[in-house]
RNA sequence: GCCGCUGUGGCGGAAUUGGCAGACGCGCUGGACUCAAAAUCCAGUUCCCUUUACCGGGAGUGUGGGUUCGACCCCCACCGGCGGCACCA
């Protein structure tokens, strides 16, 4: 009987699902390993070709690992609150829910007709009540600890975007909204945060214990910017008791200030502004407001500011400078006030140059009609430090400011804190009350969840407030007391409920607590993360940090939540492109598994290159892994449907050698995730077996265990062959004999001048001297040295003979 | 501009510690089977030169240099591709 897919793979997928084959226990006297997947957003799109790729891998490692004895913890669940949703219900007029659910619905049995061995039983789903009940539980603690706080901040305003809304500074690129690229301005407005600042030396320092893609590591190093360097205080000519403090990190060049710069929205300009200036000033304040950050960036590289009339005294020289109001400084970084030294910054000189304030050197070397010089040198014009190099005179002029009370040494980050709230319906709602009196509270623990109200009406409130602001009987609350308070309308952003959704899956049905401590413990941490690279920055980030927030708690008992991350490359189309409806090269899953099988696409996807590397999909491609599989089938089931005569308990040993490489490299190409390569060593065994006419049983039963982690289905039935009615998933994984590795004699190679010129098969445990002497004396090592003088000779044991002549 | 990754046949890719470059698959070519085709099985397939064929020779892992008996692998410079950051003081 010919492979027949579907109805293969239906018979397992129902097999596993009634015997309850992958329940995990919670706890087991065998060794843990909790395999995770990146859960996905069901979108209405349906799962993509890249979505089974790092799933395959996740469950070819648990399968494996089952197969090795392991208790394996192997979860799926649904990333599903988010825009995209809301888009199309408030289009629709309807709720997100029904609509989020019928693509979870989608999505599941998506998921489920590829065949990977999740415990279902542990699915969750962030917009379940029950689930961010404990999201929601989790801000509370975070607020309980001061991490979470409503501030008046700069925020990144994107007012086209559904009705207005704040994103993240993650959700911002190039100026523009990440989701959708609409214009972002900068304005202040009450938000909620998360000080995740409060944690940058701890998400910075424990990256060196992660087993993680050094790129994950250098970005999240890179976005956390921690510098060091000094703040140091200049007072304010004429204003006793204003001192403007900037950080720099180039203390050693303060003898070189020329000029201050004030971000425009610094709080003191209007204070310190002489009157003639006023009008100046206001105007470039005025055209910054209504600039985007784009154009305050990327469009703009030209440098704009205006004078102030104020002047502040360098505290190493008492020197007058003058202060400017320029674009070109942040507000939100540092101090949001800068020192500039035109003669050592590039930007503070191309600003020198264009407004024609002095350029005061103070370190020898460079050219100062052309640009800044930023290298090392010896410090001139610089009082106590001249004669220094920069690193002795950045640490004297530390200690100098802090003598004299004018400054210390400071690090500043680039990370900022987690704006954390978004003026939308389809979030968590934020469990906190503002009372009338002024008084701000959380929504009592054992009243949560807060849920969110069930309502059609998503229509922005107009106000920049989320559409539950329009919700009055949800909004608005009395006390017992009378009192009277109104709920806050701001929801979570998406990047919530997945900070910590890896934790529910050790204990999803806890109603206690957010999971059983001992639970906890036994499983934490994930000992194998696997998703796109997309998420290198914002979720990862967030996961770590909530999850050392709640390590401070005691409620999880490991710093960092997940222990090795891979991230998987991305599929391509056949045209080497990246896949867009645009571009028509988009494959769809469910028509490859309905034309060749789980099996095949899962075959396939592992088969095409390293799981990390982008590779594209080829047609070709994937019918040669299904043509494989038939190949498989062939060798093993006749046309009746029976297990091949050729099937023997009889070991002629002929396939000794390769059976036993076969264990040995498959097993250790599977551990390190190079499936790609344990799939062509299973190739050649197959080929060699075609060749033979015994097939072993213990063999063959081996082999079908090590196809069983990529091609379930098919490995179940062909194990069924072998034994009825039995389950491959917890047969342990086949061994092999060292000893049948090596042969008797060995091949090596002869080489003149680093060239091959002849092999020879010698005795593996042959002497030097003897190897050597074969090696002169062979024909075609003989003609190669002829008329040449032998100036060396190079024995390599069991690998190579090398003449070196000329 | 800065940081990270990457570059190997017609294509996807392999080469674990510096030791036979191109495993395995796709495609292609040839053969077997067939009335024929498909499927399957077997063989060949880096390029160039030489040869009826066998045999033989040369070049070759983005480019140029270096270290080494020996380099896809290590070092330096450069070029191309991908990703990230981008006035962060």
């Amino acid at each position: 009987m010919p492979y027949d897919h579907t109805k293969i793979e239906k018979k397992w997928q129902k097999f596993w699902s009634k015997n309850d084959t992958f329940k995990t226990p919670d706890f087991s006297d065998k060794p843990k390993y909790y395999a995770l997947d990146m859960f996905p957003y069901p979108s209405g799109q349906g799962l993509h070709v890249g979505h089974p790729e790092g799933y395959t891998a996740t469950d070819a490692m648990s399968r494996m690992k089952r197969m090795q004895g392991y208790n394996v913890l192997h979860p799926m669940g649904w990333d599903a609150f988010g825009l995209p949703a809301e888009q199309y219900a408030l289009k629709t007029g309807h709720n997100p829910k029904g609509f989020t659910d019928q693509n979870i619905d989608v999505f599941r049995k998506q998921v489920k007709s590829l065949g990977f061995s999740y415990d279902w039983d542990r699915e969750v789903n962030t917009t379940d009540p029950s689930y961010y009940k404990w999201t929601q539980w989790i801000f509370e603690q975070l607020y309980k600890r001061g991490l979470a706080y409503e501030d008046e901040i700069m925020v990144n305003w994107a007012p086209d975007f559904m009705g207005g809304t704040v994103v993240a500074n993650e959700e911002v690129v190039d100026g523009k909204t990440e989701r959708g690229g609409y214009p972002v301005y900068r304005v202040p407005m009450r938000q909620w945060v998360l000080k995740i600042t409060a944690y940058a030396d701890r998400l910075l320092d424990d990256l060196d214990d992660l087993d993680w893609p050094e790129s994950i590591k250098e970005q999240q190093r890179n976005w956390i910017g921690r510098s060091e360097g000094a703040s140091v205080q200049f007072a304010v000519d004429g204003h006793k008791d204003t001192k403007i403090e900037v950080f720099t990190t180039r203390p050693d060049t303060m003898f070189g200030v020329s000029y201050l710069v004030l971000a425009p929205e610094y709080d003191l300009v209007d204070q310190i502004t002489t009157p003639d200036q006023k009008a100046a000033v206001d105007a470039y304040r005025k055209q910054i407001e209504s600039k985007s950050d784009l154009e305050r960036t990327d469009l703009n590289k030209d440098k704009t500011g205006v004078f102030t009339g104020a002047y502040g005294i360098n505290p190493v020289n008492g020197e007058q400078v003058p202060i400017w109001i320029a674009d070109y400084v942040l507000a939100s970084y540092g101090t949001g006030a800068v020192m500039a030294v035109p003669a050592h910054d590039p930007r503070d000189y191309e600003f020198a140059t264009k407004f024609s304030l002095p350029i005061k050197p103070v370190i020898e070397g460079g050219d100062l009609d052309k640009e800044a010089f930023t290298g090392d040198g010896t410090h001139i014009n610089s009082g106590f430090l001249n004669g220094m190099d920069k690193k002795t005179a950045i640490s004297a002029a530390i200690d100098w400011l802090t003598e004299h009370d004018a400054g210390a040494k400071k690090v500043n980050y680039r990370l900022r804190d987690w704006i954390f709230s978004r003026q939308r319906y389809w979030g968590e709602p934020i469990p906190v009350i503002h009372w009338d009196d002024g008084e701000t509270t959380l929504v009592p623990e054992d009243q949560l969840p807060l849920t969110l109200p069930d309502t059609d009406q998503l229509e922005p409130s107009g106000t920049g407030e989320s559409p539950l602001a329009n919700i009055d009987d949800w909004v608005n609350v009395t006390d017992e007391n009378g009192r009277h308070g109104k709920r806050d309308t701001n929801t979570m952003p998406q990047w919530a409920g997945s900070s910590w959704y890896f934790l529910r899956y050790i204990d999803p049905h806890n109603d206690k607590a957010l999971a059983d401590p001992e639970k906890l413990k036994y499983w934490l941490p994930v000992d194998l993360y696997i998703g796109g690279a997309e998420h290198a920055v914002l979720h990862l980030l967030y996961a770590r940090f909530w999850h050392k927030v709640l390590y401070d708690l005691g409620v999880v008992p490991t710093k960092e939540p997940f222990h090795k991350l891979v991230n998987q490359g991305m599929i391509l189309g056949d045209n080497h492109e990246k896949m867009s409806k645009s571009k028509g090269n988009v494959i769809n899953p469910d028509e490859i598994v309905e034309k060749y099988g789980a099996d095949t696409l899962r075959l396939y996807e592992m088969f095409m290159g390293p799981l990390e590397e982008s590779k594209p999909w080829s047609e070709d491609g994937i019918n040669g892994s299904y043509k494989w599989i038939q190949r498989v089938w062939r060798l093993l089931i006749d046309e009746n449907n029976h297990l091949r005569d050729r099937v023997t308990t009889i070991n002629d040993g002929k396939l000794d050698k390769v059976y036993n490489e076969t264990v040995k490299k498959v097993t250790e190409d599977y551990s390190r995730m190079h499936f790609n390569t344990a799939i062509s060593q299973m190739m050649v065994f197959v080929n060699e077996a075609h060749k033979v006419d015994d097939l072993p049983v213990e063999y063959m039963e081996g082999f079908i265990k090590m196809l069983s982690p990529l091609v379930p289905h098919v490995a179940e039935e062909l194990w069924s062959y072998f034994h009825e009615s039995d389950t491959i998933s917890y047969q342990p994984w086949p061994t092999y004999d060292a000893s049948k590795l090596v042969e008797a004699t060995i091949e090596v190679v002869l080489q003149v001048n680093g060239k091959v010129k002849s092999h020879a098969t010698v005795d593996k445990d042959i002497s030097k001297d003897d190897l050597e002497k074969i090696a002169m004396a062979d024909e075609h090592m003989q003609k190669a040295i002829d008329g040449k003088t032998v100036r060396k000779t190079i024995v390599v044991p069991g690998k190579l003979v090398n003449v070196v002549a000329n």
